[in-house]
DNA sequence: TCGGAAATGAGGTACGCACCTCAAAAATGC
DNA sequence: GCATTTTTGAGGTGCGTACCTCATTTCCGA
């Protein structure tokens, strides 16, 4: 059997409330007697039980997921899984809940987090520009004993305890090394659409596209990025102009949103199939493009994998928990029609562990 | 707060102990109670608490992973991971194994497996190639009520309960486009290297790879599949004899393992970086080809994501649970030189749940 | 209508841990 | 050596569920 608390006492020859005193940190103990549990700890191998301790605590921790208000797909995306993800109460002691900002509004999402601890949250997941209020905000949360992760796009400069989300100067690289061997090498220019330049993980993944292209592919010619502001119909206006006047584009990077915009440019231009274009997110529209042959690879993060690592993470920072970096990863996935996971859209969304009735 | 057992009671005006009957399926209640129940359950949303189910069961299931005994350093890396998440018997009361067995022996494997049930096994993860004595060992265990999950290579002709890997077929078509598009779709020959082409997974990967080359690219000629039978030796020998001799061949594909000894045929040859490469898995040492440029591209899945799902998987047939199917999906990795993951090799792999003694 | 079988209730113990209280022991300062 | 503070011990309760026993009630068929 596994070692539990009693068998501690025992072998340290303290009493369980001592033992219980030192497992969680509790003042009142001299370090000789702290350093004799430790001790029987790691002579016995003991590993707590979080089963059982959790039980006992018998507390929720509120968790706060804070999203830009934007229509894009992919947030939207992992806004449900999110919401999906709720359920998890059942078996992690965590009450998750979401909130949305106005994605134009520094201010309001500044003033929606300062609010977190006041209303009994303990924890904070973020995805956001990062500005100077909101630098100061999360500086404000931490201060207050909040741990704040930062989702899909990074806050190096907020001092934010984790990141979530791909490495974007290497999905950038990645896109450009595809771009790059897709067209061969040879001579061409490529397009590169963002919707905000001022986002960080649009600026790592035009900085990691360069990176490849400048090196490795130096006969492709790559364009000036062309900011959208998440404008459907700004993206669509540029893209075709640029198109009816430049006859050498052969590729478009597409490093944000938009993508609907961006294909009925495409179809209307007669382009279909005959451009290279590389896109981010695997959402229902970038899914169908994909198989549809208008867009090539789409570089992608799960938005599963990247809920449940925030939850994770989430509670491993709150209890005050080593992480297991390896599995926290999120790794970037490269999409083409032929590796196109089969949808589970409308697999029924059951919780993480079903109850079970009687068969 | 989340109603528990005893809400459930009240709700349904039964007693406690009828709602455990029905709650874990034991004889001895009307259908109508049990519907009764059932509605109550449903009404309050009520969710078992796993924790403290799996407290008051405090049962631990012995579960065995059983891989074959060969070199391949993806084989060696599973087998590590699994090694160390066997420390998961703390979280998931699941006591973890690992067996190997004699590759090139079905009945050694055979025998090994009809040995678990009277050792007190409750559920089996398997690697291994189908053979006929196979099907029927896990036909056998089947029979008896362990629940057996095919690893990476499918078994679907044994009735298994599960496969966990990635679509062997869809990776292998994923190599097909890009050995097509990294060839630029011209002239030329393509090598494709198996270790054993009885292995469903190396069919699969042909297979697919087969499906996107003739569709999608007439003009590179796929030539027949080499055999290694896992023999560095027989491997190198081969490979440079192909290749001195065609002088056509721009691509190999590499289904299987023995990279190292392809990776040395093409060096001493002087073809490194000339030949598009194209082989499956991360191992330390495709990670050195991909970043040495011998490699081009490496079709990957993630072993930690294998063996947590294994866990998961195997947990909850033997709980006769559901799943959730979305994060069991084992994705097909695109791996370049430019989206490697940094190495974790060193990092502890904790398991799921980490413990956390004192600070 | 009665008897046996099936269904249900009442209550208990255990799982491993968190957290509480109060008393007792040990260490410390003077 | 005494009073004071710090440390430790003993013991209890509860978290939500599993699983057990034994008594009681309800059901069904003859």
């Amino acid at each position: 059997m596994r070692p539990t608390v009693n068998d501690i006492a025992r072998e340290a020859g303290v009493s369980l409330a001592t033992v219980d005193r030192v497992l969680n940190a509790r003042p009142g103990v001299r370090e000789k007697t702290i350093k004799a549990v430790n001790d029987a700890i790691s002579r016995l191998g003991y590993v707590r039980d979080l089963s059982a301790a959790n039980l006992a605590r018998s507390r929720t921790y509120r968790m706060a997921v804070v999203l830009p208000d934007t229509e894009s797909q992919f947030v939207q995306t992992l806004a449900d899984t999110f919401q999906d993800a709720g359920h998890l109460v059942a078996t992690a002691r965590i009450d998750l809940s979401l909130h949305r900002f106005p994605p134009e509004d520094p201010h309001a999402l500044a003033a929606l987090l300062l609010d977190l601890p006041a209303r009994g949250y303990a924890g904070v997941a973020l995805m956001a520009p990062e500005t100077p209020v909101l630098r100061d905000a999360v500086r404000s949360l931490r201060a207050r004993g909040l741990p704040v992760v930062a989702l899909v796009s990074d806050l190096p400069n907020t001092g934010r305890d984790h990141f979530i989300g791909t490495d974007n100067r290497a999905a950038g690289r990645t896109a450009g090394v595809l771009m790059g061997r897709f067209l061969g090498g040879g001579p061409g220019q490529v397009m590169v659409i963002g919707s905000s330049l001022l986002a960080r993980d649009m600026i790592e993944r035009r900085r990691g596209f360069d990176e490849v292209m400048l090196r490795d592919f130096p006969g492709v010619s790559v364009l000036q990025s062309l900011e959208t502001h998440g404008s459907g119909r700004t993206l669509r206006q540029v893209v075709t102009e640029m198109l009816a006047n430049a006859p050498d584009v052969r590729g478009i990077y597409a490093m944000g949103d938009g993508h609907r915009a961006l294909t009925q440019a495409i179809q209307e231009l007669g382009l279909s199939g005959k451009l290279t274009v590389i896109c981010h997110e695997l959402t229902p529209h970038t899914r169908k493009a994909l198989e549809a042959g208008e867009i090539t690879a789409v570089i992608a993060q799960n938005p599963g994998h990247l809920a449940r690592s925030t939850l994770r993470v989430l509670r491993a920072k709150v209890d005050n928990l080593p992480l297991d970096e390896g599995q926290e990863q999120i790794r970037i996935e490269v999409l083409l029609r032929e590796n196109l996971p089969p949808t589970p859209s409308d697999a029924p969304d059951s919780a993480t562990e079903a109850t079970s009735t009687a068969a």
